[in-house]
DNA sequence: CTGCTGTTGCAACTGATTCGCAAATAGATA
DNA sequence: TATCTATTTGCGAATCAGTTGCAACAGCAG
């Protein structure tokens, strides 16, 4: 069983598969293994022409597909809070999943064994091979539930 | 403990909520509610037109926006397999989640203990009040593995 | 160092969704 | 039933994320 995606690893990814080692790329693989959060596209060519000014946002989309199909970045779309964009991350801070904080807007990640008991479930009870599984859950976090005031999370004031 | 809303309901719901019952929306509601799959914008739209013809475009994602907001319908992204748009379906079909078959892209509904108690975990171990859980899951069905010889799912000549 | 081929920059394009505002209308009220 | 008014709608333009075609560029194998 092949493991999951190092630090360092992503170019030595690319390069063992013979695609090239270009500056954009470097910069920006660097950019997403370096971040500390969850990058969407737009961020992440903003940090990436940090350390190499040439890199140009097609680039930048089209090495996150070509990341994405390779299986060593996740996209998530952490509920859509800010709008459709996605966020990425490095496969390797896989295996958890994120919560996020409908008030708050804070994305909080976490992780339980039943969550990956879940997986193998699915795999087992549908014979699918499963290849990408995204978690992602919504509601309000404790500091939000307490500062309005123990009420169901969603009133209708604020909703409508 | 509120119930989850039952076929007819969601009219009830708005009125009750004292919303107004335009025929757009009950074109629109009625759709959602009689639709078999999952229906995306373009297509609520087509549908809804046939019951009412002057159901516009932006009156479509101003009602889903409302029924998204009074958590009457779940919003998914199945896996992004058909571009970016979204898909709709009433909240009374909830608790199941989602596989996506990435080769032939077929979309099959699933459902396990386990998930239901995935969440009350998260619940309890984070103290989120969660609202909302959105489980995707991409892959590979059983049939589409057999076709592709039971190779490993997606070899490089696949993906690049 | 050279050439082949994979990559990139650019700018225009797409597709989904949102917006501002004037006109229409549901539903409360008289 | 006629009237009133806040809500909802249609329209078309705008936005926003992401994509594309093509000519120029640049890894890297030889």
């Amino acid at each position: 069983m092949p493991g999951i995606p190092e630090k360092k690893s992503i170019l030595d990814d690319l390069a063992g598969r013979g695609l090239r080692l270009t500056s954009q790329r470097r910069a920006i693989v660097e950019t997403i293994q370096d971040a500390q959060g969850h990058l969407d596209a737009a961020t992440l060519l903003k940090l990436a022409q940090k350390r190499e000014p040439r890199v140009n946002r097609a680039t930048v989309y089209r090495t996150l597909d070509l990341l994405k199909r390779l299986r060593l970045i996740d996209e998530l779309d952490l509920m859509h809070l800010e709008g459709e964009k996605h966020f990425y991350e490095t496969r390797s801070k896989s295996g958890h999943f994120h919560l996020a904080c409908l008030s708050c807007k804070k994305i909080l990640e976490h992780d339980t064994p039943t969550f990956a008991r879940l997986k193998q479930e699915v795999s087992d009870e549908t014979g699918f091979s499963i290849d990408v599984v995204r978690l992602e859950v919504g509601g309000q976090c404790p500091a939000c539930r307490n500062l309005s005031g123990g009420n169901s999370p969603l009133k209708d004031r604020e909703v409508l």
